[in-house]
DNA sequence: TATATATGCAACTTTTAAGTTGCGCAAATT
DNA sequence: AATTTGCGCAACTTAAAAGTTGCATATATA
């Protein structure tokens, strides 16, 4: 089944290949030599990880290098632009809470 | 078996919830309402939520009323920020792209 | 050309998550 | 006091994800 952005990256190892190759392309062996764990199951994390268009494959030979996608990942973050407003509001609250105490004395 | 935050919002009903109590918050009956579940498995997903403190129970009589935690939801932008550098990079090269051919015209 | 290496795909097993039903308890309502 | 309502917990079923092993294919290297 194909998987969205959020069942993505709630896996911790993908979360670790992300990270990863956020710095620089790697390939499935490399990555897999990173991790406690046969080369065929990080090459399944790769697939999800693919399908949803969060890494990119440029083939060089036999080799293929995956890059990490910033653009997709941005989903995430406006996804959580419509929060942001609350947190802040509560960090607002907080700090009236904080005057108020200030205040007092 | 006790989830993380990533593995809490992976699931569709859970972000519909947050979504929801961002604005208001609601008891478990008033949110198994907004979806075609059983109110018990709406209840299983509070309790995932509540567990990893996404959300906080406020007792009021027999009822309970859940908020959102927007300073858990921040642990995301916590994690999102290791990869902004990365995509305004992108961006930035984009726009050297753009600005390329323009000069070429 | 024979062999080693890099990778993906398919079948299978094991683990975990989602959803249902049934129960118990405590607070409200009659 | 009896009943209804709101909620959580536990047991169970079903569905899906994670990981394994084995195989096929294509590119390198000897």
């Amino acid at each position: 089944m194909k998987k969205d952005i959020f069942q993505a990256i709630s896996d911790p190892t993908r979360r670790a290949i992300l990270a990863l190759i956020a710095i620089q392309a790697l390939t499935p062996n490399a990555m897999a030599d990173k991790f406690d764990m046969s080369r065929q199951a990080v090459s399944k994390h790769i697939k999800v990880l693919h399908e949803c268009e969060l890494i990119k494959p440029e083939q060089s030979g036999r080799e293929i290098y995956y890059h990490f996608n910033a653009k997709k990942m941005q989903e995430f973050d406006h996804w959580l632009a419509q929060f942001r407003q609350n947190w802040e509001t509560q960090f607002n609250q907080l700090d009236q809470l904080l005057t108020t105490i200030k205040e007092q004395k």
